[in-house]
DNA sequence: CGCCAGGTTGAAATTCTTCAAGACAAGTGG
DNA sequence: CCACTTGTCTTGAAGAATTTCAACCTGGCG
């Protein structure tokens, strides 16, 4: 009944995913330097997916004991946590709603958003935009498009003059129209 | 740092969504009897989603401090609470895998295979399929197709002789196959 | 009887995927 | 230092999946 671990990603980017026969796969979240994850897990039986790092990242592991004394002895830090779980459930949602009903160029523009917001919370984003270690095959697993269209789609942002994404590096260049 | 209050279906059928600018929706989930929601809900300042019900739902509430004494007192209640998030977020997960990769027929059998374990779990299915009161353009929302595709899909199934559904009874006709 | 929400159909238009090939940049071994 | 490999990005073109629009059908209900 008690929480058996949990980890905290200190430096990095990594990412939540599962694979389906057939090789293709989705990814279901992102996680950030400031993230935590499986403060529960192990209360379930098995991992429902995996969880891969995206760039090189540094990790720490707290103690299941330390966790549980923490949540009893201080409530605020207690609540916090209950709050991140909360938070990350109303972002999976709203990522059902990305691949749901939004065009490409929604769903890119809402990914690199959501990234942007989150990335500047934590002090790792200028206004100007952030490093972002993945793929074009990467995007493209999180939005559910084929690589092409992504490709293809990017550009069109390019082209609006939304972003620039060269070298791992997104660079935002019209924060309120990509916004929009 | 107290939950504000759970809500516990006990019949009927409920559904989380969010509605975008443009009038387009996104179902999120299905709440079926035995469902609860809104464990920390107050937590967060705002709610971001809408719960509405698609049939007659008899719903109860309980009061914040029976569950926080609850989760207090009764160590194996509160595990079955967490575990219960932590289901629920898998499911988010697994139907953000189904929109974002899987094709229409396999998005409408991965949904009414899932409909039919949970129904099926609180005694409200038998092994020939359940009540589902919802239209078609329910389903579309919910597999982010349009109704036209939805409803051509849903045919197919039929075909296949997979399904029915009339009436709002859906009737599984090939377990093994729509599972497949 | 007539209305109305929900279901069904056809056809055209659009979006997206697939396949296949080429360009480019970085890293490796000779 | 060069040739070579490898992974990623880009492009074109054909084809499949999906949406849109618009019409029509149907059964339940006031």
């Amino acid at each position: 009944e008690k929480p058996k671990g949990v980890f905290l990603v200190m430096e990095g980017f990594a990412c939540r995913h599962k694979i389906r026969a057939g090789g293709r796969r989705q990814i279901t979240a992102y996680l950030v330097p400031g993230d935590i994850c499986d403060l529960d897990v192990a209360l379930l039986g098995a991992m429902d997916h995996t969880i891969t790092t995206l760039s090189t990242c540094s990790v720490v592991r707290i103690e299941p004991d330390t966790v549980a004394a923490l949540m009893d002895h201080h409530p605020q830090v207690a609540r916090a946590l209950r709050m991140t779980t909360l938070v990350d459930e109303a972002t999976l949602r709203e990522w059902v709603v990305n691949v749901g009903c939004r065009s490409a160029l929604e769903r890119i523009a809402h990914l690199f958003c959501e990234l942007q917001i989150r990335f500047h919370a934590v002090g790792l984003a200028g206004d100007d935009g952030f490093d972002l270690p993945v793929t074009q095959a990467d995007l493209a697993d999180t939005t559910g498009l084929s690589s092409v269209h992504l490709n293809r789609t990017l550009q069109e942002l390019r082209r609006a003059g939304l972003i620039a994404f060269r070298g791992k590096r997104l660079r935002i260049l019209d924060w309120p129209r990509l916004r929009a």
